[in-house]
RNA sequence: GCGGGUGUAGCUCAGUUGGUUGAGCAUCAGCCUUCCAAGCUGAGGGUCGCGAGUUCGAAUCUCGUCGCCCGCUCCA
């Protein structure tokens, strides 16, 4: 599959009622979209598989659900607030931008004492280490703002790409986290944020779901729901976008079987993805290098997917160990600890995470599923959704749009409809309505003809093999269910 | 944010040296009655992304702006 084929899924996502821009009658919100009637159903099924899988079929692993708004001392704690940011210049000459600290870290040592000495004259303070230095110059030439790229020119500072000593930009912070103000009033005291992780909702309330819940370690807290990150850059549909939902498991365990918990959930996510029905090829498990590991992680792996746009992450299981909880217990009032009754005192739980996007799921969902096909010489464009998935189960056509033939498909449909989403479509040949569910992924169609008059049977059709079968009216929903169990 | 590309009907695209925007598909109504999109008749749908400028006249030329795509960076 080619990377134009991104823009034909686009495209039919429009179409079909998958995917709408967001506010597109006033020219659009960058990077911002909406679930149509198709859309927001596989949606549904695909967060209602995640629950099932990771909160229902569980004893160990209960679901909450947080408020999007939190006290800002969460971010302060969590590190988000001074963490959560970026400091990025542009090379104007080579059109290139880099994080000004990863910058910073390949340059020679000759080039870095010039930084130094430029802004701190003769009184240079201490620096504990190397990597402490970096961070000391980088925080201070991004508050240096108007003159902070000449600085970097006059020192010598060279573009990776192109060896040259760079025509840099200043410094520019980017803070990744939406700010808001809770109140009538927009005075500095009621400063909020939208949370960039459903995460610290779990975190916080840690003590809370575990006395309720009267669950021991091991378990786990679950949820979903939507989270805000104003990123730099957005981009390759519904991938990265500053609005998304997120599916994210804190599983907590004693600090000393952390590794044993994080291959456990790594192997179970991939066969999450797998279970919904993806191409195993397509998918797989890196685990990350040291210098990627975000600053609460000690081990981190990616569940990734081979997109037409090059292999992207969908999920992130990691090894966070006790830095969330040992954070809020060393800003809030109220301790996050949990009493252990083998060893007869208080710990601290270590987590495993194990976090991923909705929205990418739903196209890597989409995606895997695109197919066109050559029959009798004509393009077939088709969704190959697994049945669980796909919004529409089954369809009910009248082979002919009049009288009893439509009674009948009328009286079917509602029975469809008491177990599995069902459609009714009278219009056009029959060929034509077969490949309209084609498109939008309906697994199963079901035909009303002149015979099922006379003897009560209709024709099943199957999406992917196009192979109908003659079926009796009252084994509908037997027939469904089989059909769907067995895939 | 910077660089490159792009924007005409729901979708895919035409549109000449500047002169009243077209096609195919889709949609809707009717006819036809047929198990794999192409039968017949008709209808609806576009301030050519938006805003200025040049011009007698702009989809077309210029500038600005917004959205989308690719790259740089970051992440779910």
């Amino acid at each position: 599959m080619d990377i134009k084929s991104i823009d034909k899924i686009v495209s039919l996502c429009k179409r079909r009622g998958f995917i709408f821009q967001s506010s597109e009658v006033y020219g659009g919100l960058a990077s911002t979209w909406d679930y149509g009637h198709l859309g927001v159903e596989l949606k549904r099924k695909l967060k209602n598989e995640w629950w099932q899988n990771i909160v229902t079929s569980r004893d160990n692993v209960v679901g909450m659900d947080a408020a999007i708004l939190m006290h800002p001392k969460v971010w302060e704690a969590s590190g988000h607030v001074e963490n959560f940011n970026d400091p990025l210049v542009d090379n104007k000459d080579t059109k290139k931008r880099y994080r000004l600290d990863h910058l910073l870290e390949g340059q020679k040592p000759e080039v870095v004492e010039s930084l130094t000495n430029a802004i701190f004259k003769d009184n240079p303070p201490e620096f504990a280490s190397e990597e402490d230095h970096i961070v000391i110059l980088t925080q201070h030439l991004n508050d240096l703002g108007e003159t902070g790229g000449s600085l970097l020119k006059d020192s010598g500072v060279r573009d990776p790409h192109s060896g040259a000593v760079g025509n840099w930009t200043n410094p520019r912070q980017f803070n990744l986290m939406f700010q808001t103000h809770i109140g009538p009033t927009q005075d500095s005291s009621s400063i909020a944020y939208l949370r960039p992780e459903t995460a610290q909702g779990i975190f916080v309330n840690f003590a809370n779901v575990q006395i309720t819940s009267r669950q021991k370690l091991p378990f786990g807290i679950a949820q979903m729901g939507k989270s805000f990150r104003n990123e730099i850059t957005t981009g390759n549909f519904l991938f990265r976008t500053r609005e998304f939902e997120q599916m994210e498991l804190e599983f907590f365990v004693h600090l000393e079987d952390t590794k044993k918990w994080l291959e456990y959930w790594s192997n179970e996510r991939l066969e999450w993805f797998k279970s919904l029905g993806i191409t195993p090829e397509k998918l797989r498990l890196r685990a990350h290098g040291g210098d990627e590991l975000a600053h609460y992680s000690s081990a981190c792996y990616d569940v990734e997917y081979q997109f037409p746009f090059g292999w992207s992450e969908l999920e992130g299981i990691a090894d966070r160990g006790t830095f969330d909880l040992d954070q809020h217990n060393a800003h809030a009032d109220k301790k996050q600890s949990y009493f252990d009754p083998q060893q007869n005192k208080h710990i601290v739980p270590a987590v495993v995470e194990s976090s991923a996007g909705v929205d990418r799921a739903f196209l890597t969902v989409l995606v895997d599923a695109y197919r066109e096909e050559e029959v009798n010489g004509e393009k077939r464009v088709l969704l190959k959704l697994a049945p669980k998935l796909a919004p529409i189960t089954c369809a009910v056509f009248p082979l002919m749009n009049k009288g009893e033939q439509v009674e009948k498909a009328e009286l079917l449909v509602k029975e469809v409809r008491r177990e599995f989403s069902g459609f009714i479509d009278t219009g056009g040949s029959i060929g034509k309505r077969y490949r309209r569910q084609d498109e939008a992924g309906t697994p199963y169609g079901i035909t009303v003809d002149h015979q099922t008059m006379e003897d009560d049977t209709v024709t099943i059709r199957d999406r992917d093999t196009m192979e109908q079968e003659r079926i009796s009216i009252d084994s509908i929903l037997d027939q469904l269910r089989s059909r769907i169990s067995a895939t």
